[in-house]
DNA sequence: CCTTCAGTTAAGTGACTACTTAAGTATTGG
DNA sequence: CCAATACTTAAGTAGTCACTTAACTGAAGG
C-alpha cells in the first residue's frame, strides 16, 4: 500500500496494450511473441511494455532457451483492487449516513405536519 | 468498459496527489483549497490535477460564488474496480483448475505406487 | 469602495512516454 | 553448420506530464 507501488501499478494499467497483456496472462503463462500477437506494434515495443509490467511487479518472467515465459503476479493487482475497494466502501458509508440523515429529517417533517 | 475510459481512469489514479484528492472526496465534498491543503504544491498545480480527475469522470464539481465544490463520481471508480476483479477471478479460476489437475495427478501417482 | 479571498489562465521547462528502426545475440531445427 | 527463430539493445523522436511563476477575474467582507 505504498504510494510509489500504487503509482507504478496504476501507471502500468493505464495503457491498453499492457492491459491486453495482463488479460492474456490471467489465462495462463505466455511467451513474449504470444503476448505480442494481438498487438499492432513492433516486438520491440512489446518488450518495452513488458518491462513496465515487470518493474511494477505485475508480471514475472523467466527465459528458458530462447523463449521468455511470462506469468502474472497477483499481489500488486490485488493491492490496486484493495485501494479501490477501500475508497468505495468509505464513499458508500458516507452515502448511507447521508441517506439515514435525510430519512430522519423527512420523518421529523412529517411529525411536524401532523401537529 | 471502453479502453479509453479505463486509460484515463488508471492514468488519473497513477498520481499520489490525485489519489489523495480522491481519498479526501470519499469522505465528502470539498472545495479546491481544501483539496490543496495537504498537498505540497501550488494551487495552480492542484487545479490541473483536478482537471485530470474531471476529464476522467472521477470527479464532478460546481462553482457557487467564488468556491468550487468537488465530489466524487462513483461509476468510473467502480468500472476500474470491476476490471481488476474480472482479471483476478479469471486468474484464480485458472489456479483452481491447475490445483485440481495437480491433485488428480498426485492421486494417480499414489494409485500407481500401490500396485 | 477596495482589499482579501478563491480560483483561473497562460506560458514555459525539464523529465518521461510510447513508439520507431536498425543492428545485435543466443538457440535450435533441419 | 547455418538459417530461421526469439528475443535484446541502442538510439532517436514526437508528444505528453507535472509542475512552476505570473498575471488576471470575479465574489465577499469590512
Amino acid at each position: 500500500m505504498q504510494a510509489e507501488t500504487l503509482d507504478r501499478t496504476f501507471h502500468a494499467l493505464a495503457d491498453p496494450a499492457r492491459r491486453t497483456m495482463v488479460g492474456r496472462l490471467t489465462l495462463g503463462p505466455a511467451s513474449v511473441s504470444e503476448l505480442a500477437a494481438p498487438l499492432a506494434m513492433s516486438l520491440s515495443a512489446v518488450v518495452q511494455h513488458l518491462a513496465v509490467l515487470e518493474e511494477a511487479g505485475l508480471v514475472r518472467s523467466e527465459k528458458i532457451g530462447r523463449v521468455r515465459t511470462c506469468r502474472i503476479e497477483g499481489a500488486r493487482l490485488r493491492a490496486a483492487e484493495d485501494w479501490l475497494v477501500r475508497r468505495r466502501v468509505e464513499w458508500e458509508r458516507r452515502l448511507d449516513r447521508l441517506g439515514a440523515f435525510l430519512d430522519a429529517e423527512d420523518g421529523r417533517q412529517k411529525k411536524r405536519r401532523k401537529r
